[in-house]
DNA sequence: CAGTGGTCTAGACCACAGG
DNA sequence: CTGTGGTCTAGACCACTGG
């Protein structure tokens, strides 16, 4: 029995990760019940019940009703990752951002695009394309198709000197999306442009904004050589 | 004004969130403190701090005590990612699983693997090298060096049948870890390994688990040709 | 049906940091 | 110093779901 009371919900979140750590409370194990966690913790429930939707949000516990909570048995890791503005991410590292718009044109999207935007296959797009740099050195390429019919503003935006990447997150709100990380190897295209050797492993970023119904922008970042993208557990 | 009540945190953010993606509370500006929102939504502060602590973790505001709630300027995209075991990451997907054992000895790391996980450099940790297939066909290479000082039962363990990917999981705990995620071009080895062309594009993550102070294990995994990760934003 | 987590409330005090 | 968010409390009712 535990004689110290807990004052907040921190002490309560550090507790019951410290119990699941040392396996007094074993994977698949059920706990008391919040009731009976605030008693003995001396404090409200409201507060064992905030602890307790932490670590559960943070995957180590599973919870339902009437079931009550148990320890995870597959403790999922979950790694979140923040996705920055290019510009910032590169500034950030105390390098010189440089950003050159290489094509800009209305286009019919190839099927592949279309299809995962959800348009009609024969309808032109704004598809454009960009570069952008880090101490004069390519840091990444945007390959990306915007739906004038979603953002109108962008068809009578240059992005000659803000990347769309920016531009969009100023001025296109979206509501959800989907994105993806892949390894690609870089064509010739690819390769002049990142100044890389054809064939290089790229890291690849897909990813396609909605608002509502409607896809807003699908992009495809392709990250220099050895790039990587880093998180904490 | 708003004639509407409100009755449960979720709406509030519900809209919350609206006004924020209709404008009328633009990137930057302060908005009401909870107080005020509280009596024009009709519900108790709590509930709205609650709404607005679920919309800031999100990333779309800013709190700060005293200056109060602003609309963040960079709408961070936060993605997560859930990294489960590769067993159940391709049973869940409706293919049969397979594992086989490449190499188990003690060896003295490389200086990368020894800082990284911040042992003293000579002195010898557990290397397990692992395939882990879907349907037969490669799916992914498990690299991975394990410190038998902290994972004594480590050294009593074979890992013929059961990966260290999901041993370690259920016999070592950790307090935290670092991951990456990168693109690498295929060795020689790794190509017979994935049976993929050598130089191919390899989706690879590196990760290093550490229980307090300790690192436990640092391990790095290739995928095979074409493997992708997904988020939703 | 009954036990468990999920949430709301009103009020209170506190911690932090802007002015 | 003072306004703002951060949190705790006690009590209440509700929603879901297992037995």
């Amino acid at each position: 029995m535990n004689t110290h009371t807990f004052r907040n919900w921190q002490s309560v979140q550090t507790e019951v990760l410290r119990r699941i750590h040392a396996r007094e409370w074993k994977p698949g194990d059920l706990i008391p019940n919040e009731a009976d966690l605030a008693l003995e913790f001396g404090c409200a429930r409201t507060t064992v019940n905030r602890a307790l939707r932490a670590v559960a949000e943070a995957g180590a516990l599973d919870r339902r009703r009437k079931a009550g909570t148990r320890v995870a048995t597959q403790p999922v890791a979950k790694a979140t990752l923040n996705i920055a503005v290019i510009r910032t991410e590169i500034e950030d590292r105390g390098q010189t951002y440089s950003y050159r718009l290489i094509t800009r044109h209305d286009a019919v999207p190839p099927l592949a695009i279309s299809s995962a935007m959800e348009t009609s296959a024969g309808r032109p797009l704004l598809h454009v394309g960009a570069l952008h740099s880090a101490d004069g050195t390519p840091y990444a390429f945007e390959d990306r198709w915007i739906d004038p019919n979603v953002v109108p503003a962008a068809s009578r935006e240059g992005f000659e000197t803000v990347s769309a990447n920016e531009w969009l997150l100023k001025h296109a709100p979206y509501t959800h999306g989907e994105i993806s990380f892949a390894a690609t190897s870089a064509t010739q295209e690819d390769a002049v442009l990142l100044q890389c050797p054809e064939g290089s492993a790229l890291f690849t970023i897909n990813r396609v904004t909605w608002d509502g119904g409607a896809a807003v922008t699908k992009v495809r970042l392709l990250f220099r050589l050895g790039h990587s993208m880093r998180a904490v557990l």
